[in-house]
RNA sequence: GCGCCUGUAGCUCAGAUGGAUAGAGCAUCAGCCUCCGGAGCUGAGGGUCGGAGGUUCGAAUCCUCUCAGGCGCGCCA
């Protein structure tokens, strides 16, 4: 649609002769005033050195497609206003309709891989809002690139080696013995949720007493490993009723067990970006722009988490993808400096890895913040919050933020709103129309095939409105995928199912005039379509009843 | 101290590459079921876009300064 107004003042400015001198003509926004409007007579008065509003009236003068708009007049200081005409739109929509799968889709990514990375919350512990909100991004982007063309791999790194998953094994070990009747210190730092609790019962019902004569230092594979096991299992599975589905899971023992930590080692050591200091070994990442070197390798042997990432961030870079996406908490953006410059030792552009930050989510009960503090095991989880208010609203919730804006999460507001919620709105939508065709069928209508509606009897503004609507979808779809940006999505669908409603208050469907009925249906037709494929990009189901 | 994010209606938030009179939901108030689903619809009120300068024909958007909130600045992960 754009394209074609585009196109025609191409051609305009050619005729008059000054193409050339309007480097980029600036595309209208639709529907503000009428359906398009301009202001390249304004950019191009500075040029010409004439008023905008006499080159406007050139413009319009010189365009010859004027069969495609019901109108074209000029407005204010020189904006050009474009209406199309309702036989125009009518075509279109019936070209939508015919080939609602080549319209849609935009092959942007055709050809390109590209993998994302999400979640990836460490198995210490139970998935809490932040995470719900990374995985509800993370899963919509990954749809909004497939959807795209884009070969997509959903990835989530098991943070598996290390302090932290020891320290959880420690935590259980210390409340199993507890839980035998025996002394055991808890561990400074230790993780005090219910969670532990709750694995070392687990151990007691498989295994008993077995490990009450043991110190830690004996058991601390078995419970380090039983326990992070636990986690994941129930991780995993909460993301599997949040919807949120991923390809492969990246160990990072595994990293260390095929030596892809050395071997990243060695391939920085050789491109010289290492030096050895202190009894340390660093990376000279201020060769790259960061603040500071950073010690790979500490100075009682060990390697740091940093050694680790870089051989997850290399073995991404040798799996050949056009792009690698890594989504993080905010909190976590001071690590971007380093990696980007990890990125670029090894030989790449920085923009080869592209992270966004997902921001913090501040969780609220009427109003009020709960206090959440990991250490004292105190935080609402994921898992609460989709039993709370549902997993629908909750993913809607994400979804209608741009993802760098902090989020208030109000559950009790979440939940009034339950029954009079956007994303009801939205789905309710789609059931309404489901009933209507149930309805059209129960009068011997035909609701399959529209190849012969008559979409021309489609005339009154509210219609003209939603074909316009319809017809900005692939726009707005191509929007949100550049821009990384799934809420886009979101936005659009409220607005769509926004003027469906009304529509729907205002016209009878199904009634006895039976082409117009027809046409009707098929614009139904065409909003259902578009419904369902935005709700699915966003991961959300559009159900036919509700 | 340095860096990143945010500041738009009472509340929660949209406002892509600068465009005309800044939008939605919730909340508030007043209305709509003989008719395809009232989880719906119609209407009303509500704004110095944190503040101050600047660039521009034109700024919520770009630049500088400033105020406020959040988050980072380990041989932690």
């Amino acid at each position: 649609m754009g394209k074609g107004v585009r196109e025609v003042l191409e051609k305009a400015l050619n005729k008059m002769g000054v193409g050339d001198a309007v480097i980029e003509i600036e595309i209208p926004r639709e529907e503000k005033f009428g359906d398009f409007a301009t202001p390249v007579a304004i950019g191009l008065s500075r040029v010409l050195k004439k008023p905008p509003r006499k080159i406007a009236e050139e413009i319009v003068l010189s365009i010859e497609e004027k069969d495609a708009f019901e109108r074209i007049d000029i407005a204010g200081p020189g904006f050009i206003n474009f209406t199309y005409a309702k036989d125009f739109l009518s075509a279109q929509l019936k070209t939508f309709l015919l080939e609602k799968e080549r319209y849609i889709r935009k092959d942007i990514g055709k050809g390109k891989r590209v993998q994302i990375e999400f979640v990836s919350a460490n198995p210490t512990g139970p998935l809490h809002l932040g995470h719900g909100r990374g995985a509800a991004v993370g899963a919509a982007l990954s749809n909004l690139l497939e959807a795209g063309g884009y070969k997509v791999e959903r990835e989530y790194y098991i943070n598996d080696a290390g302090r932290q998953v020891k320290l959880l094994g420690l935590s259980v070990f210390a409340k199993y013995q507890q839980l035998l009747g025996l002394e055991y210190p808890f561990p400074e730092g230790g993780y005090r949720g219910d969670y532990v609790e709750g694995i070392a019962r687990q151990v007691i019902d498989r295994y008993g007493s077995k490990y009450s004569e043991m110190s830690f230092r004996e058991a601390e594979d078995f419970f380090t490993d039983f326990s992070y096991r636990e986690m994941l299992a129930e991780i995993e599975n909460d993301l599997k009723d949040f919807k949120v589905v991923f390809d492969t899971w990246q160990s990072e023992r595994e990293l260390y067990a095929k030596n892809d930590v050395e071997g990243a080692i060695d391939d920085l050591r050789h491109r010289r970006h290492l030096y050895e200091e202190d009894g340390a070994l660093w990376f000279k990442a201020t060769a790259f722009g960061d603040d500071k070197d950073r010690v790979i390798i500490k100075s009682d042997g060990e390697f740091t988490y940093f050694a680790s990432d870089i051989a997850y961030h290399r073995k991404k870079i040798e799996k050949g993808f056009d792009e690698i996406v890594d989504i993080w908490g905010a909190d976590h953006h001071g690590y971007i400096p380093r990696l980007k410059a990890v990125i670029q030792a090894l030989g790449y552009p920085p923009e080869h890895l592209k992270v966004l930050l997902v921001q913090m989510v501040t969780l609220l009960r009427g109003g009020k913040p709960v206090q959440m503090s990991k250490r004292a095991g105190e935080f609402v989880t994921l898992r609460e919050v989709m039993d709370e208010v549902g997993s629908d609203t909750t993913k809607f919730i994400f979804l209608t933020r741009r993802p760098d804006s902090h989020l208030e999460f109000d559950l009790e507001a979440a939940k009034e709103q339950s029954a009079e919620n956007p994303v009801f709105y939205v789905q309710y939508a789609n059931a309404r129309i489901n009933s209507i065709f149930v309805h059209a069928r129960g009068k011997g209508m035909d609701t399959a095939g529209f190849e012969g509606a008559n979409l021309s009897l489609l005339s009154t503004p509210e219609e003209l409105r939603i074909i316009k609507k319809l017809l900005a979808y692939p726009m707005t779809f191509e929007g949100a995928l550049i821009a990384h940006e799934p809420h886009r999505i979101t936005f659009y669908l409220q607005e769509l199912a926004g003027l469906f409603h009304p529509y729907y208050n205002k016209y009878k469907v199904v009634t006895d005039d039976a082409d117009l009925s027809q046409a009707r249906l098929a614009l139904c037709e065409a909003i259902r379509i578009v419904l369902k494929d935005g709700l699915q990009l966003l991961g959300l189901s559009a159900p036919e009843r509700m």
